[in-house]
DNA sequence: TGAATGCCTTGATACAGATCAAACCCGCAG
DNA sequence: CTGCGGGTTTGATCTGTATCAAGGCATTCA
């Protein structure tokens, strides 16, 4: 199935989903039929294993469809989530060899890898990669911080609340608005990956998930399919900031 | 005083502490000379507040000498570090009008400030700052996603260990060797500011510092002056992974 | 010289979230 | 339809860290 979603693939980037959001999002047709010639398709099904942290890994991507992690793991098996990867978000580091973190498909994923080599060297050439490249390590920069506060000070129902909210607002490709309001999607990740996310046990996950829904923060159908009825409401349970910060 | 470092700082970029490390390492002479006319210092007292969260801003700027700290405030006034600034450490972004978090020094601190539009012409003119804040951007957020792993899942007394050994190793000025092989070092940080840092209580910290001592894994002279008999033993104290792992 | 202040330590107790354990739900292969 | 396994929920109990409270040690100020 993961094939077959490869093989309905265009590989023309002129109509490709991340286009305007990608690392290749500033890159004029000149510059995009470079990155054509070193670029290819690799699909992996939910669950699989990207990269391990520690491996050689040659070549550099930017996911397509579908929701990858980034996590680090100790010795004793403590595992905590560093990136939660949506469609355009780039994966691995130019100048750099060895993968830094256990990369996993946690749906069915499509990436668009590019060689590393080659597309250093196109860094050098094309300045629009890499200011794209700049900008959206700083918006990720921006995303580790506030993860730092949720994971520092946040109490385990304000870390739920803030990650259904970044869901919600992340991928406006999952949420969908009712007739009445509603916001509605699908948790991307299991009760368990969640916790890996949020510096939680999976326990305390599934208990503070019954809670919001007791309280009729949100509504359940399912285990995976969310209806957030008011999302301000949801936002107040984050424990940030009523006016959302909006910085440019 | 700070005025007095002030006065007796070179201001020729040539003879910079930090002309090898900042955004401005890779600059030829060219590029230096454009740099010297937008730069100006500003310098603070320990303790000093550089800018609000919000605050317009209106420069981006290295830091010269002396430590500055970036932290988030939510507003019942729980508190998180999400940055620690050394120097030749970068701060403020380009193309971003307001601060996004606190910067205050906690130490007397120099900082060689750029203007902001000027900074980011220069930007679109020559590559070479771009690529090396490029690259001092991956590295905050390899960084970044350290921290994240400490905050989600390690114990007090694993945060702490782990904080001493950043400080130990970070910053290669603050760190001594004695004959017989310590570590010295001065914490830069307050109980109350490592607390902020690691996502805990201060008192826990006092305790965590008190047990780190009593168990002979490091020396306490006054309440600020670190002696490390043995690094490694520091290290596994901290619960990272044995061999440093370290990537190119 | 004493009072005030800032930073730190230590103790007693409370509680949020972890841990251990059992059972549930549901899609699916036999 | 039945049994199985992965993901999930819920309950009982434990524990690490927070919270509340007091006191110590320097340094500065009066």
């Amino acid at each position: 199935m993961a094939t077959h979603d490869l093989q309905t693939l265009s590989h023309e980037c002129g109509d490709c989903p991340i286009r305007h959001r990608a690392v290749c999002a500033r890159c004029d047709s000149d510059e995009l039929e470079k990155l054509e010639q070193i670029k290819y398709y690799r699909s992996y099904q939910a669950g699989q294993t990207v990269i391990w942290s520690g491996d050689r890994m040659d070549f550099v991507a930017s996911v397509v469809t579908g929701i990858a992690t980034l996590t680090q793991t100790m010795e004793d098996g403590r595992r905590q989530m560093v990136g939660l990867l949506l469609p355009s978000d780039f994966v691995g580091r130019p100048g750099r060899s060895a993968a830094a973190y256990d990369v996993t498909a946690t749906t069915d994923l499509v990436m668009c890898c590019f060689r590393k080599k080659p597309f250093e060297e196109l860094m050098q050439s094309t300045p629009h990669v890499a200011q794209r490249l700049l900008e959206m390590t700083l918006d990720e920069l921006d995303a580790a911080r506030e993860w730092m506060l949720l994971l520092g000070r946040k109490t385990a129902r304000e870390k739920i609340a803030s990650l259904l909210a970044i869901i919600a607002r992340r991928d406006a490709h999952l949420k969908l608005r009712t007739a009445k309001g509603s916001l509605v999607f699908d948790l991307p990740l299991t009760r368990e990956e969640m916790a890996d996310y949020l510096g939680l046990t999976l326990e305390t996950v599934s208990r503070q998930v019954s809670a919001l829904k007791r309280d009729g923060v949100i509504e359940l159908e399912g285990k995976r399919h969310i209806v957030v009825p008011n999302f301000d409401r949801l936002l107040e349970e984050t424990g940030d900031d009523s006016d959302g910060g909006y910085l440019v």
